[in-house]
Order: structure tokens, then C-alpha cells, then sequence
DNA sequence: AGCACGCCGACT
DNA sequence: GTCGGCGTGCTC
């Protein structure tokens, strides 16, 4: 058989499919063809996509005829190696197709698909008589408009489907399709106003003022622009017009006598500030050594993990790090989860990195997003302050990825695929390039522990807080113990209302949290005990008052407010336990006088909301504030002294190592808040079962490390820290389905692989999409052979389960967790 | 993700 | 008998 020599590519198309496709380059697109650069491709029947060269191929693949491609779209190549391989290894680790890590990787703008837009045929004089009413309506369209995208076809037929109208327009022979691609990034341009050449000359230009004629409002404005200018500089239209509350039609008229022009330059988006690097503090002993103790590391691990207590002072100590990288021109990745970047912590980088840093994350647009992405690639920006996205930005030359708050799971992200660890993902791309990755939290994960231990990473501690600020005194009330004279739980006991009163005398601020949004958690039937549940999800349903609705936390329905129990019919219901909302209204009680106000899920919808109120809290014109833990998250505030935990028992559990974990996090985040350099700060628990274990380790301040073996080592909990877990979601529009898919898949991983199984009792529904979701945990040693069998056992179960006919239409998707 | 193909139920 | 719904499989 003849070999076929030729060049071919391998290239990654912003699909779903299981694995890439290959196209012919022509002779006349050889020269620019290398990994990494956009090419146009045709995929499938007509649909054209730009995808990314991945490999070059110099052989003919056998099984198949490649189409050729048909456009190179970049000169250079728009990805870099090191972010290919990031790609591939993200497909194969998190169980996804590359092209769904390109998604998740490329700006909206730069990744582009072809749009169908239907073009008049002209060959054709035609009578319109064999149209249907609605073929005639697009017709006599597409005769006036000549081109017609398909969006507006749907708006012109007011039908969602278009296709078959369309078919017949074309077999009749009225119009044609044409795929379009476009790029949609544009460049933004401004107006820049200049005075013509001629009168810049000083004596052409009084003459010029001292025989005007007519149009005394072009004067005014010609006046107010050359005030403008001699203030700012270049003047731009906008600022122009803005000033001198003239009209564009004056502008106008001044271009069209000669005397100003107007010219269109490109302008940033992102406005740029000054580079400058400003460092106006000092680093205190400890802080300075634990930076030395974090090089050292640096030098033999590519791995540290600093664990300061809260107010240790993390951010100076990163601040100092991130300077000396500037300095010696590399790139820092600065990463925060998305809810703790409050202009709180870009506002103080900025001040001391100015010009260097950029920041990015979902609230760009996605024009802004390519520039970003262009700075960062020409190396123009050395420093990205981000959530978890920035980590596929283009970085040339990095150096050092921080990653703070480590612990935070919104570093993982849940809902398409890639389901990456962006933490996890940093420290692959950063051993790719071979730059160093400092992870930061006060309450470090169990696996970074683990990985400390291991010796894999290093550890520099932070016990101290930052300029003599004490740790917080931790008390625990046990509310078994207040006396009461209504029965049940009481929100606010006696001795958390008098540390708020003398918290309010002392002018201080005060924190009280309350993890449950809502008003009222669950309602009860006061004759049979009956409780609303949600319908879909087997969940209590919350009262909130604001809203007059019951809502469930779970899938997010709401319901109107049940009058009438459903066992027995009677009609009295009382509210049981308490949320934020419940909270706020007490505390407004209690201190009539104090400012109060409320932070959680409910009241700040938009990120503007979550920065202004955060700003008022700042200001002290604010005295308590509610919240969920919405208020632990990476803030910093002066004045506060007092903290409340109005329930901890909701965030305890006996019996799962992971609920643990996570309130042993919350507690210790919480307590933070407490004191700052105006004194010694309290926290209050009030809690029902104050011998919990994660509570003695809050009060001593000790650390998860502790909190983790103690528990591993008494292996009373489900998942102790070396544990793997690959969490498989099956979806089914209907329930059973679901169920039985996913438990074909436990049978068969128990059975061939030894794999311990459990999945929740009841699914979760999807109602966008109308689908059930089961989802089972597999539970596997921190070994990376055995997981690759795992994985491929998983695959293997979701072929044999698919190839059933009964279980066609599920959906398997499997995500793999870092613990 | 599209889009074609094919199988089944509801209509002229 | 055909029209059109959706379930299924393929795209280099």
C-alpha cells in the first residue's frame, strides 16, 4: 500500500466529542500552519467552526479521507504549548473532551462559529403564488433585505421552528445558505478632536476668534475645547460634548470649516493606570521570616502552603512575593474564589502594583476579556488578580501562581464540564512552565495538609496576628442551659444580647452569622406535625417573610405560603428554628436604635449590592450585620469586636468528616472577624451540643491538621483525608431510569473494581431541563494507577449502560474530586 | 453542537 | 396514505 505524505492537523473544536478530528492542509496554508494557531474548519454538513491546531501530522490517517481546512485564522499561535498540555491533561483528569476544556479556556470572542445567514437567490425572478404564508413572509423579506440571519427569520415567523420553512425556501430555489464566521472581537475606538494644523499657529488662531461671525455656539464651543485642551491634553468627542453641553451637529460644523478635525484612534478598553510599584509598608519579624522560610521552600519544592491565621497579614506577605516577581519580569497568577474578589482586595493591589495588574473574571465583558487576554499574552500585564478562569489566560512567562483561600470549593467548579479544580489545574500549568505555586488559607484544606505531610509540599505557619492583634476569646453558650420561658430554641440568648449592648456602647461593630437565608427553615403543622416539603427534592421548604413564599433551598422553587396542612387540614402552622431574616428582625427589637442590616444570598443579588454594602460596613455606618457566610469571606474590618454564632448546631454533624471539615472552616473564618488592632474581639457559640470536637478545636485555635488525624485516627467519619473520591451524576427525564443507570454502574464497579459505592436517596431534579439527577460517589485510595483503571472501568460501565436500550437517553457524567 | 436518517403516532 | 415528532448516530 502507498503511504500518503502530506501535512495534516489534529485539531480541537469547541464541541463536546469524545476525541479530536483530523484536516488536510492545502499547499497554500502549509507555511503558517503550527500547534496553537486558529484554523477555519468544516465540520460536518456545512457548519464551519474555528478550532485550534493541536498536533501536525506529517502521515495520511487510513480510516478516513480528511477534508481540507479552509482558512488559517492567526499568524502566531493564539494558544501556547503549555496550555495544550494543561488542556489534555484537564480532558483525561476531570473525565471531559478537550474541545469542552477550549469552552471553558477561550474568551467568547475569540472562539467563533459559524452563523447561517440566508441570501437572496437573484438568478430568480419569482412569482410568489406556490409560497405557503409563511415561506412568502421570509421571501418578500429576504427580497427587500436581501440577506437574512436566522434570528431574525424566528423573529419574522414568531414559531421556534424555522428549519422546514427555510427548506422548502431553498428547494424552491428563493434563497441560498451562506455560513458566515466571523470575528467577533471588535477594537474599541474614540473620537480624539484636534485642532487643524493651520490654526495652531497662534496668530492664525486669534484671527481667526476676533472675526467670527456667525454661530456663536460653535465659538463657545471651539472656546471650551481649547480650554480643554490646554487642561487635559488630547480631548476625546465624548468629553468634549460633555463639557460644552454642545450638540454633535456643532461639532460638525466646526469639521466642516477647517477648523478642528476629528479622528477615530483605538482605545483599551481596560483603562490602564500608571506602572508603578508602590510597597508602603514594612513587614513585621514574623512575617519576614515565614517570606524567607516560603523562598527556601520555593528552591527545592515547586509546592508551599502558608497557613496564617486570619489578620496574620498573608496578603503583605504575597504583596512583597509578587513585587520581587515583577521585578525580575515574570508573571504572577493571583487567585481568589469569585466571592471573596471585592473591590475590598483590588483596590489595595492596585494601589500597589497600579499599571501591572489586571483583573479578571466573569463580570467582564467579553470584549474586555480578549483584551486581558492579549496583555497578558504579550506579557504587557504581569500580574492577574482572578478567579478560577484566569488560570487558562495566555500566560508568556510565569512564575509563581498564588492561590488564596485554598480551601474555598468554589475553586471547583460544578456545572459544565471541564468540572475542574482551578487550585489543583494551577499547580499542573505551573509544573508545566516550572513556576511555583504558594497557596494560602487560614484554614487549610485536609488534602493540602495531607500534602504537606507527605512532604510533597512545604509549609511556612503564621501563628501570630499582624501588629499585636490578640486572638479572639471564644465562649460557648449552651443553649440547653439558658433559661427560657418560651420552649424551644431561643435566637438571641441573654448573654449574647448583653455582649451586643456593650459592643454598641463601646461604638464597636458587631457580626452576627447565621448560616440559613429566610426567615423561618420549616413550618410545622401545630395539630400533626406535618412539614411542607419541596416536591421535587425531598427538602423542608423556608418561609421567607420578605417574599411572602416558601422556598426550597435545593432546586431554588418557590411556593406561595401554605395555609391548609396536607395530612390533616387544619389551618395553624408554627415556624421553626430561625434564618438571617428572622434574625435581623429580632436584633432590630432588641436595639431599635442600632443600624442593622443584612447580607446573604437574598438581599445582595448583584455584585455592586454584596461592594456597597460592604463599604458601608467599612465606614461604621452600620452597626450589626446579619449574614450568612456571605460575611466570612475575605473582608477585613477594623472595628468589629464582637462575633455571634447564632446556631452552630446546623453546621455540625457527628457523623460526616467533610460536614467537619467545612464547619471547622466556617467557625474558625467567622472567629477571624473578631479584633483588630483596637483591642481583644470575643466570639460567641451558642450551641445545643458544645462537646463537639470541631468546637475544642475553634476554642483552643488549633489547627485542621489536628482536627483531621484526630478524626481519621478514630475513623468515625466516612472519608478520611486519603481518600479519592469520582462522583458519576446520571440524568433522566425520568426517575427511575436515572436510579437504575446509576445503580448498574455501582453493581459493576463493586463487582469488577472493588469500588465502594453510596448515592443520595433521593435524586435531584433539574427542572430547566426537566430531568432527574442521581448522582453515587466512588470512594477509592489516593493512588493514581488504580484511579486511572476507575476511570476506565467508568467508561466502560457507561458504554454497557448506553448500549441498553432501556437506559438510552441517560446521561452519564463523572467528575472526579480532589480529596 | 448540528443535522440526517428512520421509526412511530396522528392527521388530511 | 403522508406529515412531523423525537430517538439515534455521525461528523475528519
Amino acid at each position: 500500500m502507498i503511504k500518503f505524505y502530506g501535512l495534516f492537523v489534529e485539531v480541537i473544536i469547541p464541541l463536546a466529542l469524545p476525541k479530536n478530528y483530523t484536516w488536510a492542509v492545502p499547499e497554500q496554508w502549509r507555511a503558517g500552519i503550527q500547534p496553537g494557531v486558529r484554523v477555519e474548519v468544516i465540520f460536518g454538513r456545512n457548519k464551519r467552526y474555528a478550532g485550534i491546531v493541536k498536533k501536525i501530522l506529517n502521515e495520511k490517517p487510513e480510516a478516513f479521507q480528511p477534508k481540507d481546512i479552509s482558512n488559517v485564522l492567526d499568524t502566531e499561535p493564539l494558544i501556547h504549548p503549555h496550555q495544550l498540555a494543561l488542556w489534555e491533561w484537564m480532558a483525561q483528569y476531570y473525565m471531559c473532551s478537550e474541545g469542552e476544556v477550549m469552552q471553558a479556556a477561550i474568551p467568547a470572542n475569540l472562539k467563533l462559529s459559524s452563523e447561517s445567514i440566508l441570501v437572496w437567490n437573484e438568478e430568480r425572478s419569482y412569482d410568489f403564488s406556490d409560497l405557503s404564508d409563511a415561506e412568502f413572509l421570509v421571501a418578500e423579506a429576504l427580497e427587500i433585505k436581501k440577506e437574512l440571519r436566522l434570528t431574525e427569520v424566528q423573529q419574522l415567523l414568531d414559531v421556534s421552528n424555522v428549519y422546514p420553512v427555510i427548506k422548502k425556501l431553498i428547494e424552491k430555489g428563493v434563497c441560498y445558505v451562506w455560513e458566515e464566521l466571523k470575528e467577533k472581537y471588535k477594537t474599541k475606538t474614540e473620537t480624539y478632536i484636534t485642532l487643524d494644523p493651520v490654526y495652531q499657529q497662534e496668530e492664525k488662531l486669534a484671527d481667526l476668534l476676533n472675526n467670527w461671525s456667525k454661530a456663536p455656539k460653535q465659538m463657545e464651543l471651539l472656546l471650551s475645547y481649547l480650554h480643554l485642551q490646554k487642561t487635559a491634553g488630547e480631548v476625546t468627542q465624548t468629553q468634549l460634548l460633555k463639557k460644552s453641553n454642545a450638540t454633535a451637529a456643532q461639532l460638525k460644523g466646526l469639521c466642516e470649516k477647517g477648523i478642528v478635525r476629528a479622528e477615530k484612534r483605538n482605545t483599551d478598553r481596560i483603562r490602564s493606570l500608571p506602572k508603578d510599584i508602590q510597597i508602603d509598608f514594612t513587614l513585621s519579624e514574623a512575617q519576614e521570616k515565614a517570606l524567607g522560610e516560603i523562598r527556601q521552600h520555593f528552591t527545592d519544592k515547586s509546592v508551599c502552603l502558608l497557613h496564617g491565621v486570619t489578620a496574620s497579614g498573608k496578603t503583605e506577605i504575597y504583596t512583597k512575593l509578587i513585587e520581587s516577581y515583577i521585578r525580575g519580569g515574570k508573571q504572577v497568577l493571583y487567585m481568589l474564589p469569585e466571592i471573596a474578589l471585592t473591590s475590598q482586595i483590588i483596590r489595595r493591589l492596585q494601589k500597589h502594583f497600579g499599571g501591572y495588574i489586571a483583573i479578571y473574571h466573569s463580570k467582564f465583558n467579553p470584549n474586555e476579556r480578549v483584551e486581558i487576554w492579549n496583555k497578558v499574552k504579550t506579557g504587557e500585564t504581569q500580574v492577574v488578580l482572578g478567579a478560577r478562569s484566569s488560570l487558562f489566560l495566555p500566560f508568556k512567562d510565569l512564575a509563581l501562581v498564588i492561590a488564596d483561600e485554598e480551601h474555598d470549593a468554589s475553586y471547583k467548579q460544578q456545572d459544565p464540564a471541564p468540572r475542574y479544580h482551578a487550585r489543583d489545574a494551577a499547580i499542573y500549568y505551573a509544573a508545566l512552565s516550572d513556576a511555583r505555586v504558594l497557596l494560602g488559607s487560614a484554614t487549610p484544606s485536609i488534602e493540602s495538609y495531607y500534602n504537606c505531610e507527605q512532604q510533597k509540599y512545604g509549609l511556612v505557619t503564621l501563628e501570630e496576628r499582624f501588629g499585636q492583634v490578640e486572638l479572639p476569646q471564644i465562649n460557648i453558650i449552651d443553649i440547653k442551659r439558658v433559661p427560657t420561658k418560651e420552649k424551644g430554641k431561643i435566637a438571641l440568648t441573654p448573654p449574647l444580647l448583653e455582649a451586643i449592648a456593650t459592643s454598641l456602647q463601646q461604638q464597636k461593630q458587631v457580626i452576627l452569622f447565621q448560616n440559613r437565608r429566610g426567615y423561618s427553615p420549616y413550618l410545622l403543622c401545630t395539630t400533626c406535625g406535618w412539614i411542607p416539603h419541596c416536591s421535587n427534592c425531598d427538602v423542608t421548604l423556608t418561609y421567607h417573610k420578605i417574599k411572602n413564599t416558601l422556598s426550597c433551598h435545593y432546586c431554588g422553587t418557590s411556593y406561595p405560603v401554605i395555609q391548609t396542612c396536607a395530612a390533616c387540614g387544619s389551618h395553624g402552622f408554627t415556624q421553626k428554628n430561625f434564618g438571617t431574616e428572622k434574625i435581623e428582625e429580632l436584633v432590630t427589637e432588641a436595639f431599635p436604635d442600632a443600624r442593622i442590616a443584612r447580607m446573604d444570598y437574598d438581599s445582595v443579588k448583584g455584585k455592586n449590592d454584596h461592594d456597597a454594602l460592604i463599604k458601608l460596613f467599612e465606614q461604621q455606618r452600620i452597626d450589626i450585620l446579619v449574614g450568612t457566610q456571605m460575611v466570612v469571606k475575605g473582608l477585613d474590618f477594623e472595628h468589629v469586636n464582637l462575633v455571634g454564632v447564632i446556631d452552630a448546631d446546623g453546621i455540625l454533624n457527628f457523623t460526616d468528616f467533610r460536614v467537619n471539615e467545612r464547619a471547622f472552616q466556617l467557625m474558625e473564618q467567622v472567629s477571624g472577624r473578631a479584633g483588630r488592632k483596637d483591642g481583644k474581639g470575643t466570639v460567641l457559640i451558642q450551641v445545643s451540643n458544645p462537646v463537639h470536637p470541631v468546637l475544642q478545636f475553634v476554642k483552643a485555635h488549633s489547627f485542621p491538621r489536628l482536627f483531621a488525624y484526630e478524626i481519621a485516627n478514630r475513623k468515625q467519619f466516612a472519608y478520611p483525608p486519603f481518600t479519592r473520591l469520582i462522583q458519576v451524576t446520571f440524568k433522566h427525564k425520568e426517575k427511575h431510569l436515572a436510579e437504575e443507570a446509576a445503580h448498574i454502574m455501582m453493581q459493576g464497579l463493586k463487582k469488577d473494581f472493588g469500588a465502594e459505592c453510596n448515592g443520595p436517596a433521593q435524586p435531584v431534579v433539574d427542572r430547566v431541563r426537566n430531568q432527574y439527577l442521581w448522582e453515587i460517589l466512588i470512594k477509592l485510595p489516593k493512588d493514581a494507577r488504580r484511579i486511572q483503571l476507575c476511570k476506565r472501568e467508568i467508561q466502560q460501565q457507561a458504554v454497557i449502560i448506553q448500549s441498553n436500550k432501556r437506559y438510552r437517553g441517560v446521561t452519564i457524567l463523572p467528575d472526579v474530586d480532589p480529596v
